[in-house]
DNA sequence: GATGTTGCACGTTGTTGCACGTTTGGTCGT
DNA sequence: ACGACCAAACGTGCAACAACGTGCAACATC
């Protein structure tokens, strides 16, 4: 197993398991304690997790969801996507968010959909060459390394000037007391711009970011219409579903 | 095994178990494990893989998909593109057209420059993420699906408000008599606007574009400060220099 | 014969596990 | 409740080893 490897395979405990116990992970692999210690104070000192006693825990929601997104796992991603392609209708104008979820989606739209698609990430635009009847209108500004969109003031102000029937919003925490969160403050003001003017607004979350939380608000629950997520029952589909949030 | 077959094989198996380890390829190929690491290296240094400990791991993957088809690049563009990015002084504002040489010139560009690129191709956005020291300012629009870059009246204004140092211009003819041209009226206007404000404009074309036309004008020969192309001695590059444009 | 590829030798760098002394967290006895 | 005590976890230094980059010569290719 090569270093790097081991290090993403961290990240991923850390995600699907909230923590890495040093002891556990050497026993899993075959290596000595020392070696996954010098990887989680490696990983710490990147910012990527935080170091306890014992072990290792997520330095944040949003920051291990970066770090990490490579590793996931893309199965509850996929799924959310395909979920959600059910909501783009045939000639709609729909705003496609950026980020790997909001990705997904835009492959797992019909190759014969004729609809148009706002977005502010390249990625995505480029993923929609590859359907022929999608009108791509792609939202410039300064792009943004870490998460690959458009931010900043032109894009907020280009943003405001589009009138869609759907926002499909991606977002890193859902949270029944702290609502809709990402990791980044010009990315929550570029959500918010594009939400603004969308008839409806729904939010693509794989299970996993139910219950988490991130530093920057985006919108209160009850700005959206309803959430697409994967999996089976969970405390927070409850919770929503009990405010009249549709939870597909 | 020819050498560009095995480099194939290592980005297919990149893809396909994400991740590559030298000695083990060394032992299936029955090569020296310095040739696989000789091959990675120089992958690495294309920009697609990132070489670790041992081995190596994809880079992202949209750089990877992506580079599948640039791979195909032929070689002359590789030529121009590696010429054009000597052009990119750090701290320079460029201006990056669309198109597969353009495309070229990105992954050409040292990996540790620090400069600011303005660009309507989102291929050329994403292809930009992996050089971290690069400002990517992306100018949004309506995507043209064939040539995938931003076009229409959104996307010329937002081309008119750049200062630029340089602007690297991508056309599909240059001909002594009728200029510079491309195959779309729309991406000639944004191409226009996009040189307005650049305090120089060179030319990217391969020599295969030289002496030959398309539908719709871009600018006249004198309107550029050089032209970047590839190969020896070509008739319309005396022509050029005859005429004080500089000749790359 | 010029060019590119390959394997080898060399010194350098990164990684690993162990040993040692220190810090942390919990337990036990008063 | 408080402090002594112990075990687990921690950081650091060190030696062994694997991987790395470079320079070089042999070889194939064109």
């Amino acid at each position: 197993m090569l270093a790097a490897e081991r290090r993403d395979l961290l990240l991923t405990r850390l995600r699907t398991d909230g923590k890495v116990v040093a002891k556990d992970l050497a026993a899993e692999l075959g290596l000595s304690e020392d070696s996954i210690r010098r990887d989680l104070r490696d990983l710490a000192a990147q910012g990527l997790c935080q170091k306890v006693y014992g072990g290792a825990v997520p330095a944040s929601p949003a920051v291990v969801d970066y770090a990490g997104r490579r590793a996931l796992a893309p199965e509850s991603k996929q799924e959310v996507a395909r979920r959600a392609a059910r909501l783009v209708h045939p000639g709609a104008v729909v705003v496609l968010d950026g980020g790997t979820t909001a990705l997904a989606v835009a492959g797992a739209l019909p190759a014969d959909l004729t609809c148009t698609v706002v977005t502010h990430s390249p990625t995505v635009a480029v993923a929609l060459l590859e359907h022929p009847g999608v009108e791509t209108i792609l939202i410039g500004g300064r792009i943004f390394k870490h998460s690959a969109v458009a931010c900043g003031a032109a894009a907020v102000e280009a943003a405001g000037s589009v009138s869609a029937d759907l926002f499909l919003l991606g977002v890193t925490g859902v949270h029944l007391e702290h609502g809709l969160t990402t990791g980044d403050a010009d990315e929550a003001a570029m959500k918010r711009a594009l939400s603004r003017r969308a008839a409806e607004t729904w939010v693509l979350a794989s299970a996993e970011k139910l219950g988490t939380a991130s530093a920057f608000d985006v919108l209160g629950l009850d700005d959206v219409a309803g959430i697409v997520t994967d999996g089976g029952d969970h405390e927070v589909s409850r919770g929503l579903a009990a405010r009249g949030i549709a939870v597909l």
